[in-house]
DNA sequence: TATCGATATGTTTTTAAAAACATAACGCTT
DNA sequence: AAGCGTTATGTTTTTAAAAACATATCGATA
């Protein structure tokens, strides 16, 4: 069965910087309060969910991630407000997007 | 400076079937009558494009190319009538979807 | 000051994709 | 029958990404 399918991501001057990837990373972050714990819900190395998080800071204006090593739990990963509002910005376009992606599906003769 | 990007494609229980790569590939070889002379337009070797082609006909009902080999020209690659309505199809689907992007990249405060 | 759990970072190994290289097969034309 | 340009297919090499492994660092708490 075949099946229409979408994805969008914000670049910087042609990096890749935001799409599902760090958006579901930072959805875990928010749920877990650790990046390593995120990392492993993920089924990623800790190595590259940091390098996501340390991408994701570069080029922004504001953190979107807060690292914090040490102290009475070991550490810890807190989600920015300002990445909380980009994560429901995207979350909106997606809403958008996918319902365009349902809506013009049912017009493609490939797909029956 | 960011820009919202969009891809899609189209899937076949999971795989990867029809896409940009593949879109641009057909229209190359639309243009040359050949798929070594396509690939190399798309600095991509034989061998790929010609296991894009297989899967490409392999998972549609119809035909999308047609290759022929030996002959006055050595052979040559043509593209079906099924797949330059697929084409078609795809190129249209681009055009709503880029500009459902276009509109909504305005309203995201994160790109400004 | 010793412990603990998390972040930080470097090195090595594994894996998968792509490229590069080589050669055979085909069939029209001369 | 020989030559040509293209398709067809196998083997080897290169490359890049990811994973795996190892170890250092931090700072509140007990």
């Amino acid at each position: 069965m075949k099946q229409l399918k979408i994805k969008c991501w914000i670049e910087e001057n042609g990096d890749k910087f935001y799409g599902p990837g760090p958006h579901e990373l930072l959805k875990q972050i928010q749920k877990e309060g650790s990046l390593s714990k995120a990392a492993e819900q993920m089924h990623m190395s800790y190595k590259k969910a940091w390098a996501i998080v340390q991408r994701l800071n570069h080029f922004s204006e504001e953190a979107l991630v807060n690292l914090k090593k040490g102290g009475q739990h070991g550490g810890g990963a807190e989600v920015s407000l300002y990445a909380s509002e980009l994560m429901e910005e995207y979350d909106n376009l997606q809403l958008k997007v996918q319902q365009l992606i349902v809506q013009e599906g049912k017009l493609l003769k490939i797909l029956k």
